[in-house]
RNA sequence: GGAAGAGUGGCCGAGUGGUUUAAGGCGGCGGUCUUGAAAACCGUUGUACGAAAGUACCGUGGGUUCGAAUCCUACCUCUUCCGCCA
């Protein structure tokens, strides 16, 4: 959420800094409601602050009978007051329902574009692998070695879910492991293993709601939902709490799957493991000073980017345009791995900055040393990586002739001592 | 799932219709005293909106009343017991 204040001072930037993202973003009743807002408030007020007075002079008195028209008059105050209040919560939940429709402002530094074309390559890392044969796709070599099943799998659960056997199993469950040894034991954060289904609360504190719920699974007999990704769990872990300075930055890891409708997707990645209704992933989460909220993301993105340099995976870095960017975020610099069996680059990690639109709708503030009023904080996340996503890189960048997959190095003590995957 | 009880400030806890602008204690901060510290004593100590006056906030939402932390109601959470259960 924006700051309304920001919003109020700042109008006709926020519009302009608005109308660089895609879709369009409609502020045009803002400054009527907030006014309306704001004179309902004002009059409401001044009639409690005069209800107050009087009904502390009604119980002073002892004989009541002296105060019957104080009685009768704070009667027709009170039911103006319930008016006011009442239109005043409708004219809130206006504003308000604006206000968490409105998309974060992008950062000064995203560069200025309308899609994904126009976002800029940052950097390229590693070699891409050279084949004497034809690279196949992950989905051919998986079913080949019988560790990937998706004919079985939508048996089970339908199209976009996959199921994993054996060494593939095992692979996946040895990316996990080996991810958030290294975020833990050389990066600085802390496991955590949040639930997988949320409240609406928990939700919307970070952006998930009320814009998006069609892209979420709900829970039919109770209301909850199954997260998208782990930054909605470990985000609003400190929702509606002020952190000690000292304790900054907190960063947090979790593995957990991650369940999405993908509505609108239909026909997009149907084979193999690109785009499921479940993955897992390993996620990073930071809250941090809003001075450092920049210099986290660049650190956040070289813990992401250590995973695939451990795993030998080429790769780029791409700096998403204002036209790109989620709904949240203000800056982001998306990870995209090399595909040989598929020749081109595909997103395997997002690491955001989001300053304190996150911090804000979810409250989650800091009190720097001495000050009065506490501050909200920066929240950032990324994953780190996508791990069914790192498998099938594996898959194809590890490929052989013959069909086999060598397991990278750093996986082999996760995976007791495998040199190579076979049939 | 059934039954009973409870939710009050950073924490503990008093408060069942009107000086409660929430007692008291603990913790925090400032001060007095002290070479320094402790103890003792004094003061202070929530959040939001507002330029201020002020207003709101006692789990959450509705209601009753001139007036609600207090009464009614629905919901949420926690505790205990029973049932079920990895």
């Amino acid at each position: 959420m924006l700051d309304i204040r920001y919003l109020r001072e700042n109008f006709e930037a926020a519009q302009q800094a608005l109308s660089n993202r895609s879709g369009s973003v409609d502020l045009s009743g803002f400054t009527a409601l907030d006014q309306r807002r704001r004179d309902l408030l004002s009059e409401s007020e001044s009639l409690k602050a005069e209800k107050n007075r009087v009904s502390a002079l009604i119980g002073k008195t002892k004989d009541k009978s002296q105060v019957q028209n104080e009685i009768a008059e704070m009667k027709t105050v009170s039911a103006r007051i319930k008016e006011l209040d009442d239109e005043l919560s409708n004219v809130e939940e206006e504003l308000n329902a604006l206000l968490m429709g409105v998309p974060n402002i992008p950062h000064e530094l995203s560069p200025v574009g309308k899609s994904e074309d126009d976002n800029i390559e940052v950097r390229i890392w590693g070699e891409k692998p050279e084949f004497a044969f034809d690279p196949k796709a992950h989905w051919d070599v998986g079913e080949g070695l019988g560790i990937l099943d998706f004919e079985r799998a939508s048996k089970l659960s339908g199209a976009r879910f996959a199921l994993y056997l054996g060494a593939g199993a095992r692979l996946e469950r040895a990316l996990i492991n080996f991810m958030l040894d290294l975020h833990t034991t050389e990066h600085g954060y802390t496991e955590t293993l949040p639930p997988f289904l949320v409240n609406r609360a928990t939700m919307t504190g970070t952006g998930q709601l009320p814009k998006f719920e069609s892209d979420l699974f709900h829970t039919e007999d109770v209301d909850l939902f199954l997260i998208p990704t782990a930054e909605v769990p470990v985000t609003n872990i400190h929702r509606d709490e002020i952190l000690q300075e000292q304790d900054l930055p907190l960063q947090y890891t979790a593995y957990t799957p991650c369940f999405r409708k993908e509505a609108g997707s239909h026909g997009r990645d149907t084979r193999g493991l690109i785009r499921q209704h479940q993955f897992n992933k390993v996620e990073l989460v930071k809250f941090v000073h809003p001075e450092d909220s920049d210099a986290e993301l660049e650190k956040l993105l070289a813990n992401a980017e250590k995973v695939l340099q451990l795993l030998k995976l080429p790769y780029r870095v791409v700096d998403l345009c204002t036209g790109d960017i989620g709904f949240s975020a203000a800056r982001t610099f998306d990870l995209e791995v090399w595909l040989p069996g598929q020749s081109c680059y595909r997103e395997i990690s997002s690491c955001s900055n989001f300053r304190d639109f996150q911090a804000r709708r979810a409250a989650i503030r800091f009190r720097r040393d001495g000050a009065k009023k506490a501050e909200l904080v920066h929240t950032l996340n990324g994953s780190g990586l996508a791990v069914g996503r790192t498998l099938l890189a594996i898959l194809e960048n590890y490929q052989q002739e013959d069909g086999s997959v060598i397991v990278p190095e750093v996986l082999r003590p996760y995976m007791g001592g495998l040199e190579k995957i076979t049939k």
